[in-house]
This record gives C-alpha cells, structure tokens and sequence, in this order.
DNA sequence: TAGATTGTTAATCGATTAACAATC
DNA sequence: TAGATTGTTAATCGATTAACAATC
C-alpha cells in the first residue's frame, strides 16, 4: 500500500555515525522526519485521541502504562512507538501531555488542517460530510462531488454539492490532496484516476474494489462487508469451538441463521 | 484484538504426526477448522470479492496470478493464504472458481446469512442502515435500535427503529450475535456492556473509543478520522521527501493548509 | 535515598516473498 | 511431451513483548 525506504541514513565511514540517532535528519530542512514504521503510524492517531481525553480531564503528564490501556494496546508497545519520535517523556514520571500531543501532531503532518474532498454524495457520503469528527480531528471537507445533477446545489453544513464534471476546477480552486471516495463501485476508478490527475496524491477509498494508481498515491480502503466478514470467521470458530470438545448440539445455538439467496 | 492459539495439534507421539496434514482436524464434527493466521482472515473477504467478479465475468477457472491481482496482492502471498485452506488449486491449470468461493466461504462462516444489529441511527448509522453491501455479502441487519424517543418507529428499508431499552428482548428474539455501534461516543461502551450481556461476541465500532470487553468477545474499530490522520502523515512525508533534497519552495505548494483551531 | 517509570535490548513471533520442485 | 501453474520451502523482514538498566 505504501513503500517502504530501507535505506541507511548513513554510510560506514559516515562521522556521525557513531552517534546513534533516532532521528532520521536526512531532510536537513529543520524539520525533522523520523523513520517511522507503518504499525506504528497507525497506532499514533490513537495515542493523540487519547492524550486528548487525558488533558481534557487536567492531567499534565501521563505514564506510558496509563496511556497505553486508555489506547488498548500494551505499555511496551507505547514506549517502542513513542521512542521513534524521540525521546520525550521523563523517568519516574511520565509524559507531558500537552508536549507528547504537539509531537505527534507533528509528525502526522496535522499542524495545518487539511482539506478534504468528498466524491459521492449518496448514502455514506451524506453521512461522512455531516460527520463532526474530521473537522475536530485536522481536516476540513473543502468539496463535496457528484454525478448526479438533481443532487447539484444542495448544501451540507453550507457547503454545496459541485457536479463531478467540474471535479478539476474545483481541486485546482482548493489545492486538495486528499480525497474520499463514496462513489458507487463502477464509478470508484475512474473517479480516482480524475482525482490522481488533479493533482490528489491520498486517497480513502470506501467502494468496495481495489483501486489502480500510480506510485506515490496512498490509497487506504474502508470496507464495511469485510468487517463483518472477519467478524463473522471468528463467530464460525466461537461456534465449532464451543462444539467440538463435547459435541455439544448447543453450538452456534444463538446463532440466527438462514439460507443464503447469493 | 482476537487471542491466538498455540498449541499444536498433536503431540510428538500422536501416530498420524507423520503425515502432514494443512487442515486442524481437531473439531471432530466433520468441521473442519484450519488454523488461519489472521493476516491472511483479513485477505479471504477481497478474494472473495474478486472472485465473485470473475464469476459474474463467466470464468471457471482463476489462475493466481490473475487472482491475487484483483484482489491487490502478490500471488505468492495469494497461494500461500489458500494453502492453509487446503488444496484446491489444479496446477497448470488454476482455481475452480466455484469451488473456491465454497470453500472461503465455508471458512468465514458465510454459509448461513448471519443477522446483525445496528445501534445508533444517527448520520452514519442512517447510511450503514440502508448500505446493500451488507445483504448482498452475507449479512441481514435484524435489529435497528435507538435512544431517541423521536425517531422511534422510524421505518428504513422496511425496518422499524426500535427503542434502546428493548435491546434486551430484540437481541433475545434475533438470536443476534453480531452488532454495529454508530452511537455518539459517550454512549458507546455501555451500549457494548449491553450488547455483550444479551449475548453478542462480535462487535464493529464505529464511535472513537476503545471498548472494554470480556474475553471472547471481538472487537473491530473503524474510525474514519484516523484514516485519514495516517494519510496526512504520508502526505506530510511526501511533500517533506519532495523539499529536501534541493530545498525546493514548492514543496506541499499544493497543499491547502490554515491554522488548526484545536 | 527510595520509588517510579522510561528507553532499549534481545528474544520471539508472525508475515512476506522469491524461487522452484511437483504435477496437471 | 511441453507449457503452465500450483504448493511449499527457506530466507528475510517487520512487529511484538518481557525484562531491566538507566535515570528522574
């Protein structure tokens, strides 16, 4: 889904070297860019919600135990992630809150907000553009698209549907990186080509389809059905489970069942 | 998330050790229950999907080359994901489609339509409520439930919105073992403590928390903020890739950014 | 100083991948 | 038989975790 940089920051004979340094500081901008590995990336929006609740309930710092179990995951884990960005919190007694939120706003890149473009207004895209969580979360929905021109006009949160065939003005007018995509699935590929076209380099894709981009465009996918799916596999093997050291006809007894029409 | 099970199926005196065999047999039901890795659990639902394409597209055969680039894999990660499902591949030849959706099926417990819950009928759970996706890949949403008095009654797609203090006696009368919470956040893990005293062990949540739940009990989260936080970080990265190596002004020139107003 | 907690190490585990023998 | 393609091996890679020295 994304690559992967492998390379060593520094060669052999390279006199810094020595130091070790968890810093990848090859952007030499100023702006430092840790290595970060992607388990970890997708870990860190969850920290951040966390560290929100703990400063919204006045707490200053925050022991990597304390944080950990309000994200889920465990205290070693935390501490491995949170060692990629540096190193900011304080033996004995934690991390300060409002220190740890400003670094990982930092590297998630959500100092700025960043506009959003939504394509699909049906169904979900009616909710997703309703949805209060982006805009409290670094994003701001900048454009709303669709290809249906009864829908054209319409305002959501006083923001109003653009038709798709002015897909190009619009991203252009907003300088737009990021898109979602809520289209039907026979519309979702060329809506991204359109929209990688204009200029958009990552992509939330909520069609259930695997979307073709050129290198350098992120696409993360949404799939409600697969969820479930997964879900499902672990209900079927709860179920036989439960059955099978005994035998028990009580298997999978709450388990609501019917024939499938496919 | 899910627990992992270690242990080996037969010890190192068992006669039928000598003859490796792929599948867990250790149900005894004449279910059989291969031990799946869950990265690859999490890959059955897109094959599925593609090969439904392919069905529909009138193939009987699927090589996995072709296979594993519908679905945006590898095909050496495609054939070892349907090795631990057994053999089912003709080599030279390719996968009997039919047959394999059978078997992934099967595997995933999609044999029987499972009914599913929706909590919350809000913005996003409207959306899920009336979302195809779900009827056409296995599942029947049984049961809608609410807090609001007002919207009550409320019939989508033939389904009437039932009062959150029923939850009991709906999940009792469904036999649901499968929920979807879309309810604000605050109300999300007593909403869970219900759902898991009714009798649910399968949980998609969509609030921005994490749940609290006994073991047995599984848990996925989908929050839409956090995808796109992890897109902003590869944004962020790119635009940092672009501007450091020549120190370029135009880096993140398209990228439309205002103060962040906490 | 004593207690608490981080940052890091090292072992382990699980997932990915290329390559190719097996075999249709 | 020749060509195609699977199923499996083995090497590699990345992620997780417990433990503990460092240190506030």
């Amino acid at each position: 889904m994304s690559q992967h940089r492998n390379e060593v920051p520094s060669g052999p004979t390279d006199p810094t070297a020595s130091v070790p340094d968890v810093r990848d500081l090859s952007s030499g901008t100023g702006q430092q860019l840790p290595e970060l590995p992607e388990a970890t990336v997708a870990r860190l929006p969850e920290y951040l919600r966390a560290l929100h609740h703990f400063a919204e309930a006045g707490h200053e710092t925050v022991s990597s135990e304390a944080l950990a179990s309000a994200a889920g995951v465990n205290s070693a884990k935390l501490r491995k992630d949170l060692s990629h960005l540096g190193s900011y919190g304080t033996r004995g007694v934690g991390y300060d809150v409002v220190v740890l939120v400003g670094q990982i706003e930092s590297v998630l890149g959500l100092t700025h907000r960043r506009a959003v473009a939504l394509v699909g207004i049906g169904n979900l895209g009616h909710a997703l553009a309703g949805y209060g969580g982006f805009a409290s979360r670094g994003f701001r929905i900048a454009a709303l698209l669709d290809a249906d021109p009864g829908r054209v006009g319409e305002r959501i949160n006083g923001l109003a549907v653009r038709h798709i065939d002015d897909l190009e003005a619009v991203m252009e007018e907003h300088r737009i990186n990021i898109a979602v995509i809520a289209t039907p699935v026979q519309a979702a590929q060329s809506v991204a080509e359109r929209l990688v076209a204009a200029g958009v380099t990552s992509i939330l894709n909520f069609a259930p389809c695997v979307l073709t981009v050129p290198d350098g465009v992120d696409v993360r996918k949404v799939d409600l059905a697969v969820e479930l799916q997964i879900l499902s596999f672990h209900e079927h093997r709860k179920a036989s489970a439960a059955s099978s050291p005994n035998g028990s006809a009580l298997a999978e007894r709450r388990r609501a069942e019917e024939p499938v029409s496919s």
